[in-house]
DNA sequence: GTGCCGGTGGGGAAAAGTGGGGAAGGTGAA
DNA sequence: TTCACCTTCCCCACTTTTCCCCACCGGCAC
């Protein structure tokens, strides 16, 4: 299973590239010509998936019940926000305008590529710090851990994407 | 299986025109003189469907219990409203006047086209903003993962294209 | 000091998107 | 029956964007 951890500093360029660090890189077992998925739900940044992963979530998505238009909106979202990112010989990715402005990110601008867990996660550092702040560690780590003691089961993916937002 | 994801802004010419996205025709194998079904049912856009795909829908559609007065409206509407359309050289389609009227649409205008896994959608973007606009991500996320606890079951096909629409 | 690896920047070729002209075919009126 | 007109479709040409490749720069390790 992979594992993405780490925070990592990186430029996006003129041109909206932003190089995979070299560690998520061995990490994900990502190379030139690899694909990554891009997607935008959830917290103002760009998440980044392998797309076995994104598959995964996918296939949860197109089993729903799609009488719902509720459901059909948010397949609608997640899909049709999602995009194919190809690294080109420098293990580089382009990230198309609508991804940057999502994230309050540019061309031209510093970036935080933060591992967690099953995805890569980019933001601006200032979004960053501020959609922390409204919390700390502790309690944080708190709910993390009652969570776990109250539903021992399926935790694993719950989390990445998990009802915490609430 | 086909997947399509993403959006993509393309302009329909002043002839009604509308270019199929190259990622589009990559990920449904598609190419010029390659055929598509466009259909009309369940929000205001044009949903293109690979031929094979479409045929699975109305495989669905036509074992359901013909007896019912409202199956057979389904059915008559959903395959009635279906039209087959050819990707010329350029792969293009027409779409007719008909057409891009439900989608609020017209020739010579900016359309936006959503992947959404089995087929695509094209969608007048401000019908689009609009259908979108009660509901946040978190909002949507929280119903597909709580759906996704509820109800582990697979859903028959028949739900997509459901009495709710009456 | 030197070589390698990770990160950064930019230029040129190829592909994608867009627009329009003209032939072919079909329809309706004289 | 013939002509005129309109629609449809096919092809060509242009513009913009993308992406692929090459080159550089700095730092760390040997």
């Amino acid at each position: 299973m992979v594992r993405f951890r780490s925070t990592y500093e990186h430029n996006i360029d003129s041109k909206g590239r932003l190089a995979i660090p070299a560690k998520m890189r061995a990490a994900g077992d990502l190379g030139p010509g690899s694909e990554l998925i891009a997607a935008v739900f959830l917290d103002n940044c760009i998440k980044l998936f392998p797309v076995g992963e994104w598959e995964k979530l996918e296939d949860d998505l197109l089993s729903l019940d799609s009488s719902d238009p509720a459901v059909r909106e948010a397949t609608r979202k997640v899909i049709g926000s999602s995009q194919e990112l190809e690294l080109d010989g420098q293990a580089r990715v382009v990230l198309s305008k609508a991804l940057l402005d999502y994230a309050n990110l540019s061309a031209s601008s510093l970036a935080l590529v933060v591992g967690v867990g099953s995805h890569m996660e980019v933001w601006n550092p200032e979004t960053y710090q501020a959609s922390g702040g409204s919390r700390s560690n502790e309690d944080l780590f708190g709910l993390v851990m009652s969570n776990r003691k109250a539903s021992p089961a399926p935790l694993s993916v719950n989390l990445s994407y998990g009802p915490s937002a609430s």
